[in-house]
DNA sequence: TTACAATCATTTTAATATACAATAAATGGA
DNA sequence: TCCATTTATTGTATATTAAAATGATTGTAA
């Protein structure tokens, strides 16, 4: 592969790395949170029902970490934390109703962020442009 | 665009965002440098010479932000600060030597970093994935 | 020309995020 | 039963960042 296609690939992912943060600010797109608490709402969301070193593990970061986190939407009354009864070491977190339908609020509004920015894409392209950020994706994720 | 296609696209651009912070650690990628000091030297090193303002603006953080940032790599001997002789209010960034040598030697840890990510994807498809990429950070950007 | 508003950088201050270490509770196995 | 392991939380320290205050410089309008 020639160096001059590594550096436009570096460009192009360095631009998009910038611009895909602002749009997903506290009133933007994750009405009312953080990023990071979007992030997290989501993550529980998705896996139904989760343990503090599940979520610190996928996130990357550290367990203590987490926990404030997840206090921060329990006191929001996003989230709530269950002590599981098989393994009384375990907290198991999961969506409140409220939690569940801001999950959807939000995830209404990153599909429809998404379906706006590949409108500015020919829509003949566009399936292989999905395509090929989840070859991409695949990549990374293989290399690592 | 079929809500399923974009559920896919985005579940991959989250993956792929988590995955793309770890590989540019102090140690792996950035020659001892923060993700941070890594990046401020980079765009100080592609635009030759700017200001804080401008550092600011592109990477949509506050000035006094960027005058620490590069109060740091000033120590380091990696960036000189000149006061600008036309217009003294400004002050010119710039690498030194040793910040080009350094910016080198990570520019090659990057895109030796990303042709490795590259081969796992099958060789024909490798240019069609750039170029795909290249237009969805298109118009994420023509979409702010 | 002088006075004022605007611009740029830095410093001060405060808030937030994060990691690491210590602690406490629970579990499983020797 | 006792001890090592696992899990979560809390305490502490550091780093990142923004907002506000400060100081220097410039351009402009009276």
């Amino acid at each position: 592969m020639e160096i001059e296609k590594i550096r436009f690939l570096r460009q192009k992912l360095r631009v998009l790395e910038r611009e895909m943060n602002d749009p997903f600010g506290r009133d933007a797109g994750c009405c009312g949170l953080t990023l990071a608490q979007c992030h997290t709402l989501l993550e529980v969301g998705y896996r139904g029902e989760v343990s503090l070193v599940d979520l610190a593990s996928s996130f990357g970061l550290d367990t203590s970490t987490l926990s404030r986190m997840i206090q921060g939407l329990v006191v929001l009354g996003l989230v709530s934390r269950l002590t599981n009864e098989k393994d009384r070491r375990y907290v198991s977190i999961s969506l409140t109703e409220q939690g569940r339908k801001l999950l959807e609020e939000i995830e209404s509004r990153f599909n429809s962020y998404f379906a706006q920015v590949l409108e500015f894409i020919p829509s003949e392209k566009q399936d292989g442009v999905i395509e090929s950020i989840g070859l991409f994706s695949d990549a990374v994720r293989k290399h690592s």
